[in-house]
DNA sequence: TGTAACCTTAGAGTTAACTCTAAGGTCAAC
DNA sequence: GTTGACCTTAGAGTTAACTCTAAGGTTACA
């Protein structure tokens, strides 16, 4: 039996945060001492680990939490539920990705226009384009060859 | 001159923002009727697609106020000034595209070895995966070729 | 018996960038 | 002269995932 504190060294969380956790209803501690203390038996501490790694590989909270309710009740669920809740994570994943990459690209050709040295900045090629409202000018990901 | 709607419709924000940007001393409108509303000149106008093609890039709004002190002085900035802050902004980008890539390729990883079938999920590698812990598994970015 | 290091709760604060609401004033057109 | 579409302000609400505080109770150890 691990008190929190136990809990939060062993997983690498805070306990402000296992207790975060469940208020949120992901984790819970199967036993309170007399005082009220928090105890987490073995099964605890697994379910605090799943959570830990869950978060860890990018899913939210709301996620995790779906993904906990399949752990509970394995016989109810589907491999579709579980890929279904992956898939839709990739999904936004690659939709972050796909932003920031466009992003990615547009700082470097800013980058590679500008001399960057210490003269002022009335000639600056970043500035300038910055100027250019975005319909008229080339730093749109698409126009990018 | 502009009112605040006409700003709005043309450069593609809501008046909400407008007034929002304002709030935060990145636009303003130099006239004003005397009922008070706003009244938005050229200046005023680029200055608002300054700021609108700056975010579109992906630019804080506390990148685009330093931005914009550059802008109405650029005698007292150096390209320099400009390139530490596009350069920062990419190194930004850059840690939060690798962060990405690596949930991307374990999100990948996870939904190659799952079935994804309506049976029942008691065999379900996602979840066996989720269950080690991660020091034990193979799921950590770096631990994938 | 004292004290340091724990533990409890409820609830407020943080961050960014909006987004919306309430309550009211203004304006152009019919 | 009355709609309806606009405008104003101050300020509250949203989202996610924490993070921290206050005020107090508990426990292990010397
Ligand atoms: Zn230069
Ligand atoms: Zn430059
Ligand atoms: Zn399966
Ligand atoms: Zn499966």
């Amino acid at each position: 039996m691990l008190k929190i504190s136990e809990l939060a060294a062993k997983i690498g969380l805070s306990t402000h945060t296992l207790r975060f956790y469940e208020k949120h209803g992901l984790i819970h501690a199967s036993d309170r001492s007399e005082a009220g203390y928090r105890y987490y038996n073995h099964a605890d501490v697994r379910r605090a680990e799943f959570v830990k790694t869950a978060r860890n590989i990018g899913f939210s909270l709301q996620d995790i939490s779906q993904l906990l309710s399949i752990r509970v009740d394995k016989h109810s669920h589907s491999c579709q539920d579980v890929t279904d809740i992956t898939q839709h994570k990739l999904n936004e994943v690659n939709t972050k990705l796909a932003e920031l990459q466009s992003m990615q690209q547009t700082l470097q050709i800013l980058l590679d226009s500008c001399c960057g040295g210490p003269e002022n900045a009335t000639h600056c090629s970043i500035m300038e384009a910055l100027e250019e409202s975005e319909d008229r000018n080339q730093l749109v990901a698409g126009n990018v060859k």
